[in-house]
DNA sequence: AACTATCGCAACCGCGCGGAT
DNA sequence: GATCCGCGCGGTTGCGATAGT
């Protein structure tokens, strides 16, 4: 579009982190002026450095208030239910985290941008679930995946798997499935279902299975649902491994 | 204890959209 | 209709914290 320029080429302007006088500044702007948006306050963001007596770009005071500042924002780890939903609404909507943030109250696009990339794609990934389409990868992408996750990519059939789970994964498996199972270091999602195998939990253990031998798409028309599935289990924080332990 | 690798989050960058002129 | 301008979005990077060796 007709040759913008850069909002922060000005000389003299700070960027990096915030400091606790900058914040303190931005915030008793916003609070003395109220909101911006055309409203009462009669400002727009890029006079706020000015107005608040800040080095900063509009831009980067905006980013800082709504990323971080407001009052309304929750902090902390993403619950079971925010999890859930960020998947089914990712499947959905795809990479709009914008779109998504208004469905989670407190949360920023950025928090959840960040809690999706580092956290719930490379479990995706690793569960043989493309994060972007939200379908299973083929074989050999799968393949390729753990080629570079691990050194030993064999992957593993599914009898393989089946009888891995029925056993210690951690123990058993030094593939694919172990990188799988603990990509952070956290517990063993798949001994909760073990656990739940036995009484009635019914195929939880086969479904995985099926799953990690790359036929999800026959068991559960989205990944949401199938998120959902394991809810079911008690499968409820795919990152933290906080199962009902 | 020192060093290295990895993770997670805050912040930046560039682009596109939509309203105003 | 063309251009300008501000905002918001999504992708990416930088860096401190933590874990592992």
């Amino acid at each position: 579009m007709g040759g913008r320029k850069p909002c922060c080429d000005e000389v003299g302007l700070r960027k990096g982190p915030w400091t606790v006088e900058e914040d303190g500044k931005l915030v008793d702007f916003l609070r003395a002026r109220g909101n911006c948006g055309g409203g009462g306050g009669g400002w727009c963001w890029r006079d706020v450095p000015k107005l608040a007596g800040l080095r900063r770009c509009g831009k980067s005071c905006r980013l800082r208030w709504t990323n971080y500042l407001r009052p309304d924002l929750k902090r902390g780890l993403f619950t079971e239910e925010e999890i859930q939903l960020v998947i089914d609404l990712h499947a959905r909507l795809g990479n709009r985290w914008s779109k998504i943030a208004v469905e989670l109250p407190g949360r920023t696009d950025n928090d959840i941008k960040n809690y999706w990339n580092t956290h719930i794609k490379r479990k995706l990934i690793r569960m043989g679930i493309d994060p972007n389409t939200h379908r299973r990868f083929d074989q050999q992408k799968v393949n390729e995946e753990e080629t570079i996750l691990v050194n030993d990519p064999k992957p593993l059939s599914e009898t393989e798997v089946s009888v891995a789970l029925k056993n210690d994964t951690s123990a058993v498996l030094s593939g694919n499935l172990n990188q799988l199972a603990d990509v952070d270091g956290d517990d063993q999602p798949w001994s909760f279902l073990m656990e739940n195998d036995e009484g009635g939990g019914g195929d939880a253990a086969g479904e995985l299975t099926m799953l990690l031998s790359g036929d999800i798409t026959s068991s559960c028309s989205s990944s949401s649902s199938l998120w959902m599935k394991y809810g079911e289990f008690g499968y409820e924080d795919l990152e933290l491994g906080c199962f009902d332990v």
